[in-house]
DNA sequence: GTTCTAGAAC
DNA sequence: GTTCTAGAAC
């Protein structure tokens, strides 16, 4: 007996396939009996070791016809395999080569065929085998019960239209892809230890449930009428890191899924878990049967998200990930998995999308061709969800509050699968699958796309806290028909692009934290703050700075979309900064005639923190528990602070407004009156709180505005 | 934007 | 020991 020919044959060393067979053919040629360890899945491959028989000797199959669950269970364990294939690696390429499984039959050339589909008939044929002396010979025939020839995740196969209908794995046109050598991807803290589709798992815990349910096994190809529907491939959301009830979770899948199908269809969707124990999958299942979901559109998928095309063969266009809400890497599970599986320019592209997610939303993020995830998976978008969370050691914990927990999770989930409907239905997507014409949007499709597009939150609260969280997904109807770039058209997208394109190439700040939204909202919808807004007019309304940094301090805040900072003012907004200045004013005179020894200053910070373009009128007594740190004190008392008569000056002669640098907002700290400098904050108030020092000259042109001109001979009025 | 906090500064 | 701040967390 001959261990494996093909992997010593080169001093120890993997050897060819060509050397194998010399070698095989000098030992017929020496009358000896050979026998070739080798997997021979294909016809192909086994019909050159079939030929070295011919005249000169019989040839056996000893087939070893085990179910796909234990030739991976035992591939996955092997350590030291010559070829280099052994964890999880192994189980990828196992599952890809059962694919191509093609048992062999007599008129191939073999006399004699034994198949064995246990431990039991291996030791029998083994001994059978080893008995043999030099001259003794076995009866022709098939020795054995041949199978039904199953493949590997027949199941999932057939979900994903690559069977025929006689049940044999047709030839996926993409199979014929180099496989990638998973070692790039094997050190990311996801353990991809044994990824399987569903279909290979009888025998264990959730194969039997899906012997009940058979879910991955019934549908008729006679189902799919349409080639390359797209597929979102998406994780149980909350269920990992975020503690979210299984159970629960489970029902609200099902439900979203469910809900999802009756409004669109011709697209599918995948839960997929790492875990073929997955109690999520499990628990899905049975309950989507239950609940007559449509199994030909919806499936789950036991395997690493991240190599659904190189470790399961599947093509999944759109991918979900379970994002944290700062949307970065790390941090473990899906979501490190699939951000060290898309590289540096899945970061860069969702960084250029959003810097932050609220829980029950979604971002998409094109993946860029350069990501492996897309050269190597075929991925052309992630879309990032955060769901609730329930873990007191992560932010926003809802302390087991599954009433609005179980509102947020199907809110993540609507979110994700809107946004996965509006991939579908964009120029993008279409012109990438229109080569062979197969997918089209049908009407359907595009009338719940309208109808998403018109969706309305059920409560006013849940409105209110929709439209200041960024990335939520019904709150930009209108002003949606600026060009994508051919990019989908998401709702958080749309608000993304709608920044992006209504600000100016100057403008100093590229993104928006999530608190900075909600000056903007006011602008929009004052009526809606009344306790906020102190003046409402067509082009600004006024407020109380809600952390007021001096005595007195009021934003004259602009109501003009997209004019978001100091950077994107051009000279056809002269007047209405004009008018600005003059409602500051207003105010101004109004607080002095309370209290006739304020000072004001009018101006703007060269990079604001709140998005949409506001102007400060505040106090010069700087006497605030708010004015805490040096960034405060600095972006009220160096060139930071850009004043509004300066400002507009600029724009009527330049066109543009001067952008001072951030820098400025760690200098040292130093007295607006006589520029001492002081060490700390505290020393700076108390000392700026006795300072009987004039105002420096440079602000005597107007900067100052104080209207009690008596008893005072340094400030210049405004009037 | 604010709040929290470790560690520097005193 | 307390005060203060920068930077992380939210």
């Amino acid at each position: 007996m001959c261990p494996s020919i093909k992997d010593t044959i080169a001093n120890g060393k993997a050897g060819t396939k060509a050397q194998c067979l010399q070698s095989a053919a000098n030992s017929l040629q020496e009358g000896k009996n050979v026998l070739i360890d080798r997997c021979n899945l294909e016809l192909e491959q086994r019909s050159e070791f079939v030929k070295l028989g011919g005249a000169r000797a019989d040839v056996h199959a000893v087939v070893l016809d085990l179910p796909a669950r234990v030739c991976i269970s035992r591939s996955v364990q092997r350590t030291g395999h010559e070829g280099n294939l052994q964890g999880g690696k192994a189980a990828a390429v196992v599952n890809r080569m059962l694919q191509k499984k093609v048992l062999p039959c007599l008129n191939e050339g073999f006399s004699r065929i034994t198949f064995c589909q246990n431990d039991d008939d291996v030791k029998t044929a083994v001994n059978t085998y080893s008995f043999l002396g030099l001259f003794d010979s076995l009866p022709p025939g098939i020795i054995g019960p041949k199978s039904a020839d199953a493949k590997v995740q027949q199941g999932i196969m057939k979900f994903f239209k690559k069977v025929d209908t006689d049940g044999n794995c047709s030839q996926n046109p993409d199979a014929k892809r180099e496989y990638v050598s998973q070692n790039s991807a094997a050190k990311h803290e996801y353990n991809e230890n044994n990824p399987r589709p569903m279909g290979i798992e009888e025998g264990n815990e959730v194969g039997k449930d899906e012997q009940k349910n058979d879910m991955l096994r019934k549908p008729s190809v006679s189902d799919f009428q349409w080639n390359d529907a797209p597929t979102l491939a998406f994780p149980s959301i909350s269920t990992s890191d975020f503690q979210f009830n299984m159970d629960k979770a489970s029902d609200v899948i099902v439900e979203a899924v469910s809900d999802f199908f009756s409004k669109v269809d011709k697209v599918k969707l995948v839960l997929v878990d790492l875990s073929p124990k997955s109690k999520m999958l499990s628990l899905v299942k049975v309950k989507a049967s239950k609940k007559n979901v449509d199994t030909t559109r919806f499936s789950t998928y036991a395997g690493d998200i991240t190599r659904l095309y190189t470790g399961g063969g599947l093509h999944c266009n759109v991918i979900a990930n379970a994002s944290n809400w700062r949307l970065k890497p790390g941090g473990g599970g899906v979501n490190a998995a699939i951000f060290s599986a898309g590289g540096e320019a899945l970061e860069i592209a969702t960084k250029e999308q959003a810097d932050t997610i609220s829980p029950g939303s979604s971002i998409i993020v094109p993946v860029p061709r350069t990501s492996p995830l897309n050269q190597r998976e075929g991925v052309a978008y992630v879309i990032h969800v955060l769901g609730p969370n329930m873990n007191p050691q992560r932010p926003n914990c809802l302390k087991d509050d599954y009433v609005k927990g179980c509102k947020v999770l199907y809110e993540a989930y609507s979110s994700l699968f809107n946004n996965f409907a509006s991939i579908a239905l964009s120029q993008n997507y279409q012109k990438e699958h229109s080569g062979d014409s197969k997918y089209e949007p049908t009407k359907s499709v595009s009338k719940f796309f309208e109808a998403v597009v018109e969706c309305q939150p059920s409560s006013s609260e849940q409105k209110n806290k929709r439209e200041v969280s960024y990335g939520s997904d019904c709150n930009k109807k209108s002003r949606s028909n600026g060009d994508s770039g051919g990019l989908p058209r998401s709702f958080a997208m749309l608000e993304k692009e709608e920044q992006k394109s209504e600000r100016s190439d100057h403008s100093a700040k590229s993104s928006w934290g999530s608190w900075a939204h909600a000056l903007h909202q006011i602008a929009m919808h004052p009526e809606k703050h009344n306790r906020d807004v102190i003046e409402i007019l067509d082009d600004f309304v006024v407020l109380n700075d809600l952390y007021p940094k001096a005595k007195k301090h009021i934003l004259v805040t602009s109501r003009l979309p997209g004019l978001d900072c100091l950077a994107d003012i051009r000279r056809e907004h002269l007047p209405m900064l004009q008018k600005m200045h003059a409602a500051g004013l207003k105010w101004a005179e109004q607080f002095s005639s309370h209290d006739p020894s304020l000072v004001f200053r009018l101006g703007y910070h060269s990079v604001p923190s709140m998005r949409q373009l506001h102007l400060h009128v505040i106090s010069q007594d700087f006497d605030s528990t708010h004015l805490r740190k040096k960034k405060h004190w600095n972006s009220f008392n160096t060139p930071f602070f850009r004043d509004s008569i300066d400002v507009q000056e600029e724009i009527k002669r330049n066109g543009l407004a001067t952008i001072k640098d951030e820098k400025l907002l760690s200098s040292e700290l130093r007295c607006h009156h006589c520029k001492s400098a002081h060490p700390n904050i505290p020393r700076l108030k108390s000392h700026i709180a006795t300072c009987k020092a004039p105002f420096p000259s440079h602000l005597q042109n107007g900067q100052l505005v104080f209207f009690a001109l008596s008893g005072s001979s340094d400030a210049v009025s405004a009037i």
